[in-house]
DNA sequence: AATATTTTTTAGATTTGTCTAAATTTATTT
DNA sequence: AAATAAATTTAGACAAATCTAAAAAATATT
């Protein structure tokens, strides 16, 4: 089963916000998607004839199983083609999102299956997300926010929840990015903001905003 | 301005037909876009009303500077990222148009840019046709089918105008590749076929058909 | 529990690219 | 030059994805 461009849009969009919320609402994809609640539901209608999701009008809906598999796989390709434009384009990782918008959209599993040779299998994408592989499983590492991590101790960034411009643009200015080693030296109560330590540089202070967005492996 | 990718098609097909015949007809295009002519004239009122197209009803019609500039730079997309498929991913030459049919119409110019740069600014696609450079500029080499070349002079295979999977199967069945170097031992005027030798293989004999698509450097 | 508010859906319209069938223009034959 | 044939265009319709405005259902408030 092929679906169209927008259909595959919707898709990602459902499962990505099924990850952070547990009931996805019309209003809540209709802002997503940047259209009105009326369209939303004209897709559901579309998307539950092709079993992509399950949907009762006026009670919700969430992806079918087979619906899952091919948000996977267009997340698969977005994060791959991502790490292609990073690490063998030279893009910024903040440069690539848009890009790779349009790419995940090429149908070719055959480019997809070589593209991952090509760029030996990475399992996780320039922002740190996993990248599932081509039976869309995905690797889990545990990770702590800089809001949660204990002190002191040396830890290694592994993602960035918000994947802002302007939030990609503060970390470059930190020189903050996937792989940094730094350790938290102190939190301040008052405002949640933590001091960071780089290596040998000076401590810097982040605000609460950006502690609780950074996450890294213990 | 920007296109659809629909759009786009229309302005490639015309570019190519354009370069064969020197009138291109309603007709001829429709069966080139795998439209009806009445579709084609719907576009070509849109087309002309972006200024892509001189065109007159019953009158035909050509591509305008600026459509031809548009055309030049959705055939440098296709060409390099034939390139990129065949030289960095491993696929085959035959392979690789209608994944390329795709990628040519992601929009982004830094993509481009970086891609004709990581590529080593390729002169000639996987097939030998120029790529235009980045202000439209193609490399022009004098070429000459294998029905025109003199006898007996090793040749370098530059280019093969008919790209159907078939042509490129039989070459690929002769062994016959761009960069191959071979001569021309014999013509055949009873039905136009070629004998040719490759290195120090036995000769084999190819028909006028191949030897009118196969272009050669002398 | 009745009322008010918010969310969701329906109904009907719009745009893009396509189609068929009929009309018009151009080209070809006789 | 008239008749016929071929190519092109117009007119009107359809599917996909969207919209606005109004109706219906669910949720929240008094």
């Amino acid at each position: 089963m092929t679906h169209t461009t927008t259909e595959e849009n919707y898709i990602k969009a459902i499962y990505h916000l099924q990850n952070v919320r547990d009931t996805v609402s019309t209003t809540l994809l209709s802002a997503e998607m940047k259209t009105k609640p009326a369209s939303v539901t004209d897709m559901l209608k579309k998307l539950r004839s092709k079993r992509i999701v399950h949907y009762q009008r006026y009670k919700g809906f969430n992806l079918t199983e087979s619906g899952n598999k091919t948000a996977l796989s267009i997340v698969r390709k977005h994060r791959l083609w991502e790490y292609f434009l990073v690490n063998k384009l030279g893009f910024e990782w903040d440069e690539v999102h848009n890009v790779a918008e349009e790419l995940e959209h090429i149908t070719s599993n055959e480019l997809i299956l070589r593209l991952d040779n090509f760029l030996g299998n990475p399992a996780f994408d320039p922002h740190g997300d996993p990248i599932p592989d081509h039976k869309g499983k995905i690797k889990i590492i545990k990770q702590s926010s800089l809001a949660a991590i204990p002190l002191k101790k040396t830890v290694s960034v592994s993602s960035v929840k918000n994947q802002s411009i302007q939030m990609l643009d503060l970390l470059n200015h930190f020189q903050i990015g996937i792989g940094t080693k730094l350790k938290v030296t102190k939190r301040f109560d008052f405002d949640g903001s933590v001091e960071i330590k780089i290596d040998k540089q000076p401590a810097t202070i982040v605000s609460k905003q950006v502690a609780q967005n950074v996450f890294c492996i213990i």
